[in-house]
RNA sequence: CGGGAUGUGGCGCAGUUUGGCUAGCGCGCUUGCCUUGGGAGCAAGAGGCCGGGGGUUCAAAUCCCUCCAUCCCGACCA
């Protein structure tokens, strides 16, 4: 490809919108623009690396048996209101009408599709296992659409979707799509860990994301450092071993009040007392669909929201507004606790039950109780895991101390077990011919989204560094001088040989004076640069710069195809 | 959805407080000269219903009302 033909529109300067490095770079390197808030449109180069990110997938669904097809994005309301999903989804669902009023969405996802083709198609314990996947536009309308292709409202997916006859069968499903992760983020040269995850409102037991590690993940994962224990998971789903506060071998000493004025955070609480923060029971209290829930966790914890759901199987929970606070407590925030609290649910954490002789808020303007004990002093409807993991927490497994990192979700694998299968009929008769519900999983890759984390993860201060296997070319062959014919006929000439045998290979034959095409090259982040000057010229020597390292290496003339072809191979 | 901010040529911005006559600057773009190994220089150009609508006024980018868009923080979602 000629540069001077190609649309890469460069820009020098950060357009304003941009935040995160991948959206900043890929608008300034001629890669995306956008569309409408969370909509982009895909120029040349990116539409270049989508396709190999895709090839890639494609590769590894079809390896374990992955048959590719393609639905429609426009479903009809009929298929969502049958799964339930229509009223469900909410307002990230896009909804239209057509001419007729009929009520349609623009597929957010394809389970209710998929499993009624299935539905119709198979029947039979013969014709399964069978995994299908496409690769298709996806559309949430997301309240917030940010950081660019990060998270944006319309964007590309592959999704797999697997019917097994049994639990077995699905395990081995996903077990191939786990190594098929794996082999697509490895060949797409990123840094990236599976996690167990919290599975969300899809529901389901088993399932875990596959998280880019970089800064700029909106998702936090903990990981045990000891490889040969391999545990890693998702702070909303991540569990740590019960510890001790270190009051457990006290003797219960009798309930006392406090007055503590003006003292109402757990900072405030401990310094006035002169106790340590995981002594202090912290209460929250929680809205819900079903009312309001006190949850209570150690003072140097916090919640896990994620996990205060589940347990209570609410579908909105949010913090108490302090009128609230105000009406159940008789106090106002800061002195809650659980000590005679009337009429909310008590979800306490493991560690809570553990204490002895704790502190909490006594329900009072000012006060606190001091030796308070569970089990004696209040007694909690559900005592559950509610506490937030984090660094430094034992391994669940090995007791190692936890490590934390930032990671981008690129892609999740879901056991759904029945749930579709058993409220769209997708049924099939076994060898004894008796009905049976099919088992399904779901499997997603963020396309667009791999693509932006690509750049967060392999960047520099000039560009783009593309891992090589989904750069847009390998290689730019640039002519320094573009009016010294001797330079444009070797760059020419070589340009054309790469092209001959098959290298990816683009010639920066604009009219520009070298700083600008060195300059765009770097932004592009094409993994080779060939510059062809003077010396190039008189030596018949060509100059070879590897993007990835900024190094510079001298190749005879009818050596550099073979340099270039063994350095993408190696890659 | 709550809070904050911003909309002026392709990009980045000034001008708005205190209304005023031809709306500016840098980059980019076009043409010419010159230059040619890290975003050169000189000269001449093209390009803007100042986000939309309504109002106030002799006069609105500037003041008022309203709508829209975009971005950030939070909440939310997978």
């Amino acid at each position: 490809m000629r540069v001077s033909q190609l649309l890469v529109p460069t820009l020098r300067e950060v357009p304003a919108e941009a935040e995160v490095i991948s959206h900043q770079l890929l608008l300034r390197a001629g890669f995306i623009r956008k569309a409408a808030a969370g909509v982009y449109t895909f120029l040349p180069l990116a539409w270049r690396v989508i396709k190999k990110i895709e090839q890639i997938i494609r590769e590894e669904m079809d390896r374990q048996g992955g048959q590719e097809i393609l639905m429609p994005i426009i479903q009809p309301a009929e298929l969502w209101q049958e799964s339930g999903r229509w009223d469900v989804y909410g307002p990230e669902l896009f909804r239209l009408k057509d001419r007729h009023g009929r009520d349609f969405c623009l597929g957010p996802t394809h389970e209710e599709i998929v499993t009624v083709l299935v539905r119709q198609e198979v029947s039979s314990y013969r014709q399964l296992p069978l995994l299908l996947y496409q690769i298709q536009n996806k559309y949430r309308d997301e309240r917030r659409p940010r950081f660019g292709l990060l998270r944006g409202r319309e964007f590309i997916m592959k999704d797999l979707y697997s019917f097994d006859r049994d639990e077995a069968g699905l395990d081995q499903s996903y077990q191939k799509m786990y190594e098929a992760y794996t082999r697509v983020f490895t060949r797409c040269g990123l840094k990236f860990r599976p996690v167990e995850a919290d599975s969300g409102a899809i529901g389901g037991n088993d399932t875990h994301e596959f998280m880019v590690l970089a800064e700029s993940g909106e998702a936090l994962v903990v990981f045990c450092p000891d490889e040969s224990c391999g545990y890693a998971a998702n702070v909303e789903r991540a569990a740590t071993t019960v510890q001790d506060a270190g009051t457990r071998e006290e003797l219960p000493r009798p309930l006392e009040e406090v007055h503590t004025p003006g003292m109402h955070t757990v900072e405030q609480v401990t310094g006035f007392l002169g106790v340590d923060a995981r002594r202090l029971i912290k209460t929250l209290l929680y809205q819900t669909e079903k009312g309001v829930v006190a949850a209570l966790v150690r003072g140097d914890r916090e919640v896990n929201e994620v996990k205060l759901q589940k347990v209570l199987d609410v579908l909105r929970l949010e913090l108490a507004d302090g009128a609230t606070v105000e009406r159940i407590t008789g106090a106002v925030v800061g002195y809650a606790g659980p000590v005679g609290l009337q009429d909310v649910r008590l979800v306490a954490d493991e560690e809570v039950m553990l204490l002895v002789n704790a502190v909490t808020g006594a329900n009072r303007d000012d006060t606190h109780l001091i030796n308070v004990n569970p089990g004696r002093d209040f007694v909690p409807h559900v005592v559950a895991d509610i506490r937030q993991v984090r660094a430094g927490d034992p391994c669940p497994y090995c007791g190692a101390p936890l490590e934390e990192t930032r990671g981008i979700e690129v892609g999740q694998i879901f056991k759904l077990g029945d749930k579709y299968s058993r409220v769209l009929g997708a049924t099939y008769l076994d060898e004894h011919g008796q009905s049976r519900p099919m088992i399904m999983g779901c499997y997603g890759i963020g396309v667009t989204r791999t693509m932006a984390a690509a750049v967060e993860q392999n960047h520099d201060e000039n560009g783009i560094i593309w891992p090589v296997s989904i750069a847009p070319f390998h290689v730019v062959v640039v002519p320094v001088n573009h009016k010294d014919e001797r330079q444009f006929n070797l760059a020419e000439q070589v340009y054309r040989e790469l092209l001959d045998n098959g290298v990816e290979v683009a010639l920066d034959d604009r009219p520009e004076r070298a700083g600008v095409k060195f300059k765009d090259a770097d932004l592009i982040g094409y993994p080779l640069r060939i510059t062809v000057g003077n010396q190039a010229v008189q030596t018949n020597e060509l100059e070879v710069r590897y993007r990835a390292t900024g190094e510079t290496r001298m190749v005879p003339r009818e050596r550099i195809t073979g340099h270039v072809r063994e350095y993408i191979a190696l890659a």
